[in-house]
DNA sequence: CTGTCTGTAGACCGAGCTGTCTGTAAGATC
DNA sequence: GATCTTACAGACAGCTCGGTCTACAGACAG
């Protein structure tokens, strides 16, 4: 049984390209489902036969939002060294780089779970991501030697949430930057002068 | 002409009221006009002479949050004490306050222009929100004494941004907690070692 | 040739949305 | 009592939404 072997990937790529894009934009309550067939050149029905309610498109929207961001967090902590200490503020150069970004509009997450109903699986899959950010950051916390990871991760979470949440109004860069400076000084303070750790 | 000794304020009142309640649990986009006259026991007619576009509610709505919001940091930082080092820390326990509190779910502001379209009006509001509460902020940090009260302000009102964002999710008192701390160890490496001012 | 799979094209339905409309009732003022 | 204001009650238009449906076309396998 020579499975996914289909040529089908084409159609489904499309429409979540679209769904990215437009979604992101204008957050998936604002992009109605005829749109994203009009934008990708796809039938109504593959689109439900990929995604068969809005809200499994939206989830794999936040599926993709994910990948890519959580993988952007990782690669900029990859970048400052190997160093755990440079690595806690050296993810923080994902917020630069997302603020520089064309089209920036903060966290998709933030934004989506904003328009979405309480206790639905939109606010679940969210959350599941925070946590999931969070817990690497404790075990870089941890590595790094911090006294208490889970107060160091969950302050610098929070540093960072507020970095992408102000990104809604704009991507000022002098937001990133004042992030950075302030992630450097948690960590300091969390871990003892600079270079004596 | 005696102007405005209408007994009006009742109805718009009662229709303002209710929209702040069902607009910040559900967000505008997710509440009908049709609910908010259901809810406050008002004619159609009634709210359209009022405001006559919904986007007119919605700005009503985001003034009242920010007197609300607004009020309550500059009351929390006001019971820190005299000193502007505790003001600094002390206008956190407004996010505290707000995570006790039920139906929490952040920054009404925020989550509002989450789901507007950018360039409208509604982001505009926000902006101006949050640009009047940060100069606020600048001149407690520069009666503080810090060097460079403009960064530091900016530095403690994302970090503000981050516990509100947060609250989407939930109303974690640990949030707030976390939140303080970072607060009170930026004020202290702006401002030197406490108790050293 | 005949099915099956995957896709396109688009009509269609019921529901909900914003905003307008007509008609009526209560109270204040002249 | 006549009139004006303010409000209530609710039908209505016009649109968009999510989601279902039928009809058809090409590729490939038996």
């Amino acid at each position: 049984m020579p499975e996914r072997r289909t040529p089908a990937g084409s159609a489904r790529d499309r429409i979540l390209d679209t769904a990215f894009r437009l979604f992101y934009a204008h957050g998936p309550r604002g992009v109605g489902v005829d749109t994203v067939i009009a934008e990708s050149g796809v039938a109504k029905a593959t689109l439900y036969k990929h995604f068969p309610r809005k809200d499994d498109l939206v989830l794999a929207y936040l599926d993709r939002v994910d990948q890519a961001w959580f993988g952007a967090l990782r690669a900029a902590a990859r970048e400052a060294g190997d160093d755990p200490r440079d690595q806690l503020v050296g993810m923080f150069d994902a917020l630069t780089g997302a603020c520089r970004r064309d089209g920036y509009h903060g966290c998709a997450f933030i934004n989506t779970a904003a328009e979405s109903p309480a206790g639905g699986p939109v606010h679940a899959r969210t959350v599941e991501h925070k946590t999931v950010v969070r817990a690497w950051v404790t075990e870089l916390a941890r590595r790094a030697g911090a006294a208490n990871p889970e107060l160091l991760a969950r302050q610098l979470t929070l540093l960072l949430d507020g970095g992408l949440a102000s990104g809604v109004l704009d991507g000022d860069p002098a937001i990133a930057e004042a992030t950075r400076q302030s992630a450097r000084t948690l960590v300091d303070a969390a871990l003892g002068a600079p270079g004596v750790g």
